[in-house]
RNA sequence: GGGCCAUUAGCUCAGUCGGCUAGAGCACGGUCCUGAUAAGACCGGGGUCUGUGGUUCGAGUCCACAAUGGCCCA
């Protein structure tokens, strides 16, 4: 006997009872161990940030990472899969300042390095435990007991070995970078933060300014040029915009575009240049257009300064060595060509100041120019300007004045667009160049290219596209940060000669010359290694550590190997790992983890890491938004959990969407998906343990007979099922595996088991409905072993109720059973067509019966049916019964051809098939429409009566003529449907349970009571 | 501002190589069926396939531009 089966299941409750059995009985581990010396499914997981609680968006990643492991360890892998967690970085920091209310680097260092970075760590692992409960309620499986934590000693080693590794091949170096930098809060930013903080119609300055070409440099220009000026010509001027005055004094270059046209005005004693097609958009009157020459033929002009940075007490460096330069005699600046030069606003002229902008920046080192910082990094201006000491925005007016008064002013206004402000303090942020320490990925880049070639990506075009396109235009890495929280980096500076040196491991550091502050227990965090000093092997000076710390992604980048402290431990499961099968994470991660990852890999082990990934799209509410905190539509998952289940959960977030997709997120359609499917699972198991129960059924019985038509019609759908889901398993196609589970679900419950009902309902335990149970019992167990990865809990209640109990050398769990095979031999293509027909055969024939107006109870002589082709009758005749019965006719004709208005017939059809039903009733099938309709009535009252299904009863009726003498002529059947053991011709009893209603016009009593 | 992705019924999604009179489920209205079901069946209403151009005998599908949303960069 089976337990008995709720119909209505209470699914979180169970699976709560379910996590406690693997719990107790270890099933996890023993799923690894079983599998252990098979070959290897490599795994390995990417790091959550551990800065905030988990969501329900960060649920669909964790079954990306669950399914196809459990796949995997049931198709006899070994698929161990290791935990990870990223604790560093600005965004922990962040929430420790919020927390503590701190909100500058220098009250951090007020609040003390040592007790701030303590706060960080506590942080880490609270969100860590957070994270922990949800991973398991959901049903992840995943080693959480010796997970990599970035935090750990033994991870940043093998980061600084890494770095080390890196070093000595030369591919580390202090370079310069742009960054978004808030001058209140004396830091730079990080691209997110700096998204949070962009404001719309800000006023800034709009100003055109003239730059004065040499006399030199006019005399060699182009024939075309100097034609078009003539002789007498006066100052050329190019006209070039800006909204930020204030980076004036830091130009060093004027950039045009290559392609452009220029034109040439003449104005009362002087001439000005600009991009022929921006006149009328700026507006220039006054001036008269006497040539248009090509960019091409500008670039190389030299033209004065607006500020010679000499003569303000400013430094002049050349990029890219960025070696201080000397005062010339006469100092110019060239006109390049450039690209990102745009004809959309401006004068077509663009102002270069490489130490205030990205594309500047890089335009200098492109281009050698000079590199010009006379702004600080609290914003103020510095040298001896008239404006020096000024913040930047409060210097723009006297910059503007100073450029009026010499006469190089063309015209000042103001706009308004969009520009960042610091999230915090909503200061205007300053692009600024900063040293930072770089990894020279560009050297490698044709590998990071040829690597690419290598990984299998889903969806495919993330491979060409973003990711590919990504590495094309590769940078090299600023993986510097001067910040508290991370790994600290591993070079240590001597403050007297200036030689820098890699260490790559704590032996290391222990062994340097003359070192102090360094025990073998020492944390590798600020402020502990910052004390760490040792003696120059240059010049014998203290070698002091850089004070920068890594970017947090170089942290979860090198998980690959820092996972394993490898080198320094567990040199051969880091190779057997390396490179792993498969991992998975949402899209945004393309440029995060996927390129901190494949970077790290080919840089240090000169190849990918990873075979297979899979790219998620994000998880939106139920209106297509993001959710935020600030939008306050977060869902809290385990609001989710409790009310529908954690497969609930997972059944709707792998089937309603593919996974590369947005995913909206609505509880509507989770619900829905539910019902749908998961009831309807469970509803099928629950009919077959009532059933199974009533005639203790035994699972593994020979069956005697053979199998009826419709047992191997839905063995052949089964076993076609298993074809078609491991094949879209092996293909990562979870979403499609499952949509065709569904399909199977549907079939299994509304055909299978609506056609074999009465088969289970009759009083005989023949050969026939041994059939019927082992065929349904055979569907259920394979369709829970199928979808045990994807549906952890209920398969494993199913199968510890129907396998585990009947069966003592089943396995202990599901997911300790090899995954469902395919017996190809049982599939039979002829049948699942011809079933598929009938069933289309059936939806006409009761749409013609709808047609008629005759319900389905009211028995009708005969259908007739339009099957064109021979081969299709064929097929159609030996699964017969199946429409007789679901139509209620007595008989049905098969004809090539059917006419479309038959005398007689009320006819149904579409493109290929019609469906005709005699509307003409006997008085013998009115007769035995009322028996229906009797037996109806009564089944309604024993479930009313609250009968089990198996009581016998006695009926108690009084009615008109016409009854009287159909409960004579169908007292057989109407017993047998009703299981009474009598039909008396009397009033009920007062104990009865009993009903008066009218059919058709007669009255009829009806009483029923239970036989003890 | 640039790149990538998406946009099909009120909602969630299918729609293969360009052949479509565009489908399914949910929701809605009507009818039916049912001693497993929180279900199921039949009929019905509901669509300018986001918009505008183009290629083609033929476009939901291919191309260009635009709008909206998402992601990544500025």
């Amino acid at each position: 006997m089976f337990r008995a089966v709720d119909s209505k299941a209470r699914f979180p409750d169970m699976e709560v009872e379910t996590l406690r059995f693997w719990k107790d009985n270890g099933i996890f581990e023993k799923s690894l161990e079983q599998r252990r010396g098979q070959p290897l499914f490599s795994f390995n997981d990417g790091p959550p940030t551990t800065n905030g609680s988990p969501g329900i968006h960060h649920v669909l990643s964790r079954l990306f990472k669950d399914v196809p492991c459990r796949y995997k360890a049931m198709r006899g892998f070994y698929a161990p899969r290791k935990a990870g967690w990223d604790t560093h970085g600005l965004p922990v920091e962040l929430e420790v300042e919020h927390t503590l209310g701190l909100k500058s680097k220098k009250q951090i260092e007020e609040y003390g390095v040592a007790a701030f970075n303590e706060r960080c760590r506590e942080s880490a692992f609270k969100y860590i435990r957070q994270w922990e409960t949800m991973v398991e309620r959901v049903g992840h499986w995943i080693d959480m007991d010796d997970p990599y934590i970035t935090l750990k000693d033994d991870y940043i080693e093998s980061g600084w070995w890494a770095i080390k590794q890196l070093w000595d091949q030369g591919l580390v170096y202090r370079g310069y970078r742009t960054t978004p930098h808030c001058p209140r809060c004396g830091t730079s930013l990080s691209s997110h933060e700096v998204a949070l903080g962009y404001e719309e119609d800000t006023e800034d300055p709009s100003v055109y300014i003239k730059f004065r070409i040499t006399s030199e440099a006019l005399a060699q220009s182009s024939v075309e040029l100097r034609e078009i000026l003539g002789d007498e010509f006066g100052d050329v001027f190019l006209l070039a915009w800006t909204t930020t005055p204030w980076t004036l004094p830091g130009n060093t270059a004027l950039a045009i575009s290559e392609d452009a046209e220029y034109a040439v005005l003449a104005g009362e004693s002087e001439h000005l240049i600009m991009a022929a097609t921006l006149i009328d958009t700026v507006g220039v009157t006054g001036y008269e257009r006497v040539g248009v020459v090509s960019g091409a033929s500008l670039s190389g002009l030299r033209y004065e300064p607006l500020f010679d940075p000499h003569d303000y007490g400013v430094m002049r460096l050349s990029m890219p060595s960025f070696e201080s330069q000397e005062k010339p005699d006469r100092l110019t600046y060239p006109v390049i060509t450039a690209e990102f030069v745009s004809l959309d606003d401006g004068t077509g002229v663009v102002h270069i100041a490489p130490s205030f902008g990205e594309v500047d920046f890089e335009a200098g080192k492109k281009e050698g120019l000079d590199f010009v910082q006379q702004v600080d990094l609290d914003g103020k201006v510095t040298g001896t300007y008239p404006f020096s000491g000024k913040f930047v925005k409060e210097a723009d007016p006297d910059v503007i004045d100073d450029l009026r008064n010499r006469g190089l002013l063309f015209r000042s206004e103001t706009i308004k667009h969009t520009y960042p402000f610091c999230w915090r303090c909503a200061t205007p942020l300053l692009y600024y160049v900063k040293r930072s320490w770089y990894i020279k990925t560009t050297a490698k880049k044709e590998r990071l290219v040829s690597g690419n070639q290598e990984i299998n990506w889903f969806p495919e075009y993330i491979k060409h596209g973003r990711f590919g396109d990504w590495l094309e235009n590769n940078v090299d890495w600023a993986v510097s940060r001067e910040r508290y929280w991370g790994t600290p980096l591993p070079v240590w500076e001597c403050p007297e000669c200036g030689e820098f040196e890699c260490v790559g491991s704590r032996a290391e550091i222990a062994s340097k010359p003359g070192v102090e502050g360094f025990q073998d227990y020492i944390e590798l965090h600020r402020p502990y290694v910052d004390e760490v000093t040792y003696l120059c092997s240059k010049c014998g000076g203290r070698m002091q550590r850089a004070p920068e710390v890594l970017d947090c992604w170089f942290d979860s980048g090198a998980m690959t190997w820092a996972q394993w402290h490898y080198p320094f431990e567990n040199q051969d499961t880091f190779s057997q790992m390396f490179p792993v099968d498969y991992i998975t994470e949402a899209i945004d991660q393309t440029r995060g983890w996927f390129y901190s990852l494949h970077a790290l890999s080919t840089m240090v082990f000169d190849g990918p890491c990873f075979r297979n990934v899979h790219c998620l799209g994000h998880v939106v509410d139920a209106n297509g938004e993001k959710m935020s905190k600030s939008k306050g539509n977060i869902i809290d998952p385990w609001m989710v959990f409790n009310e529908y289940g954690a497969d609930a959960v997972r059944w709707y977030m792998l089937s309603s969407v593919p996974p590369e997709n947005t995913h909206r997120f609505s509880l509507q359609v989770l619900s829905e998906t539910m019902r749908r499917h998961l009831l309807t699972l469970w509803n099928t198991y629950s009919f077959f343990v009532l059933y199974a129960n009533i005639d203790r059924f035994v699972p593994g019985q020979q069956c005697s007979g053979s199998l009826a038509e419709l047992d191997r019609w839905i063995i052949s759908e089964l076993n076609q099922l298993v074809l078609d889901v491991t094949n879209a398993m092996d293909g990562y196609a979870f979403t499609q595996a499952i949509r065709r589970v569904e399909e199977f679900i549907d079939l299994l419950s509304n055909w299978y088991v609506r056609r074999s009902r009465r088969r289970f309902w009759k009083s005989e335990n023949d050969d026939d409905k041994l059939a019927a149970h082992e065929t349904l019992y055979r569907c259920i167990t394979t369709t829970i072993g199928l979808l045990a990865p994807i549906a952890p809990f209920i398969t494993e209640e199913v199968y510890q109720n129907i396998v585990r109990s009947v069966d003592e050398c089943a396995p202990e769990s599901v997911h300790l059973t090899d995954y469902p095979v395919a017996v190809t031999g049982e599939i039979d293509e002829a049948l699942n067509r011809d079933m598929e027909l009938v069933m289309n055969l059936a939806s006409l024939g009761r749409a013609a019966r709808a047609k008629a107006g005759i319900k389905v109870r009211q028995p009708l002589s005969v259908a007739r049916i339009q099957i064109p082709l021979e081969n299709e009758r064929t097929g159609v005749a030996a699964l017969i019964e199946h429409i007789k019965d679901e139509l209620n006719v007595k008989d049905v004709e098969l004809t090539a051809a059917l006419g479309d208005e038959e005398p007689g017939f009320a006819v149904s059809s579409d493109e290929r098939y019609r469906v005709g039903v005699v509307t003409e009733l006997s008085d013998q099938l009115v007769a035995e429409g009322f028996a229906r309709e009797i037996v109806r009535r009564l089944q309604m009252m024993r479930r009313s009566a609250e009968l089990e299904i198996s009581d016998h009863i006695v009926v108690f009726y009084s009615g008109s003529g016409i009854l009287q003498q159909v409960f004579e002529a169908f007292d057989e059947y109407i017993r047998q449907e009703t299981l009474s053991q009598e039909l008396r011709n009397a009033q009920p009893p007062e104990d009865a349970h009993s009903q008066t209603l009218k059919l058709d016009g007669n009255e009829l009593t009806l009483g029923l009571r239970r036989i003890d």
